[in-house]
Parts: C-alpha cells; structure tokens; sequence
DNA sequence: GCACTAACCTATTCACATT
DNA sequence: AATGTGAATAGGTTAGTGC
C-alpha cells in the first residue's frame, strides 16, 4: 500500500501500474474459466472483465500469467485446425482451439500516431501514469498505448538488428560498444531525445 | 528473507489491410 | 505476393505483498 502515483515523481520511466489484488471470488471465476479456456477470446475476456468489476486488460496479463505458471508451452495455434500438420508436434490438446476471435485492429489517425510517435521519441518507456495521460489526449484504452509501445520497441529493436547485419563488420563493433555503454532499461539504446533518421518506416 | 504473483519486458508469430 | 502493423503469445524479469 505505498503506491499511489504520486509516491515518486518521475520522468515516466518505469511507474508500474498499481497491483491488482484480486478477491478470493474473482480468482475463482478466474481460474473456472481458464480451466475451460485457457485461450479465451477477446469477448470472453471483455465479458470476465465485466462479470467481475476489472480492466480486460488485466484479465489478459492474469490469464498470460496463469499460463506460464501452468507450464503451458504451445500456442493454440492459427484456427486452420486440420491444416497446419507441418508443425504441429505435440499440442496438448487441440480440442479447446478453435480460436475465439481478436479485439479488432485499432486503427490510428495521423494525428494520433503523431502524438505517439513523438511521446515514444522522448520516451519509449513510458509509465502508467504518462501512458493513461496520453491515452486520454488521444482517446483511446491505455491498454492499447502500452501495445503500441511494445511493437513499437520491438521493431525498432529489429530495425537495429538488420542495420548491425548489414554493416561493415569493423562498423557493427563500434555501434556494439556504443549500445553496451548506453544501454539503459533491457539492454537497448533507444533514442532519447532525437530519433534517429529513419523513424518512419515503421 | 522468501514465496507468490501482478506488471512488465523482448522476441516471435498471427492476422488482416494496404500497396 | 510483399509489406506494415495491431494483437496475441511464450518465456523471462522486476517488484509489491504477505508470511
């Protein structure tokens, strides 16, 4: 009970959200519904949220937890269901797949990715308290601001990559060095005020 | 301290619209 | 068909909470 977000006052780094404390009547219709369906669907997961007073948000992150807790380790796979034999190894059960459908693909305005863009420009790690602001400034769920933080760093991460491969090898050694030196949250230089010249391929 | 677990991360894949 | 990108996933780490 030391949160409360004004505890540290801070650039926006890493504020955490306030941990949920599920009651002992949530965990079990919980942990019901994840022994049926360990891969509910966006509607499942709206329709929980609803049923028992939370985000759905935080129902995916407790759902993405129970699994790895569980030692679940394979996707449900693509709803092809018969198809897709030629990686199909050891699924556990193929019986619960028949995928439920997906939130729908939010689609941004320009306006809206401007605004993210340049808040991932300041800072691409973004507290709760910074993303619920810029959540509100550009009207959609928090929940998909932290999503788009997260695709947003891992292609730039991939960017990176394909740039090191595609340097001179005595080039990659120097832009190694500089990432150890810099390397700031999870091992990553990002761009911390100016991004660099290529920000809009992605 | 330690165990438990929500929150968060990267890397990868899926899915679908656009080019 | 290739590309771009939001959503979902596995698997890992960080940190709050209760004992």
């Amino acid at each position: 009970m030391a949160e409360d977000t004004s505890s540290h006052e801070m650039v926006g780094t890493s504020h955490r959200r306030r941990r949920t404390k599920f009651t002992e009547d949530q965990l079990k219709i919980l942990i019901n519904t994840f022994n049926q369906k360990p891969y509910p669907g966006y509607a499942t997961k709206q329709k929980l949220a609803l049923e028992i007073s939370t985000e759905e948000s935080r129902i995916q992150i407790w759902f993405q937890n129970r699994r790895a807790r569980c030692g679940f380790q394979k996707r449900p796979g693509p709803e092809t269901s018969e198809s897709s034999q030629s990686h199909g190894q050891d699924q556990p059960d193929r019986k619960f797949q028949s995928r439920e459908a997906r939130r729908c693909r939010t689609v941004y305005s320009a306006s809206q990715l401007c605004t993210l863009i340049e808040a991932f420009m300041k800072n691409p790690y973004p507290g709760i308290d910074y993303r619920e602001r810029l959540a509100k400034e550009i009207g959609i769920p928090e929940s998909r601001v932290q999503i788009w933080f997260q695709n947003r760093r891992s292609r730039f991460h991939l960017q990176r990559k394909r740039e090191l491969v595609s340097l001179e090898p005595e080039d990659q050694g120097k832009l190694e060095g500089l990432q150890g030196a810099e390397d700031t949250q999870n091992g990553t230089d990002f761009p911390s005020d100016s991004h660099s010249s290529r920000a809009r391929t992605w």
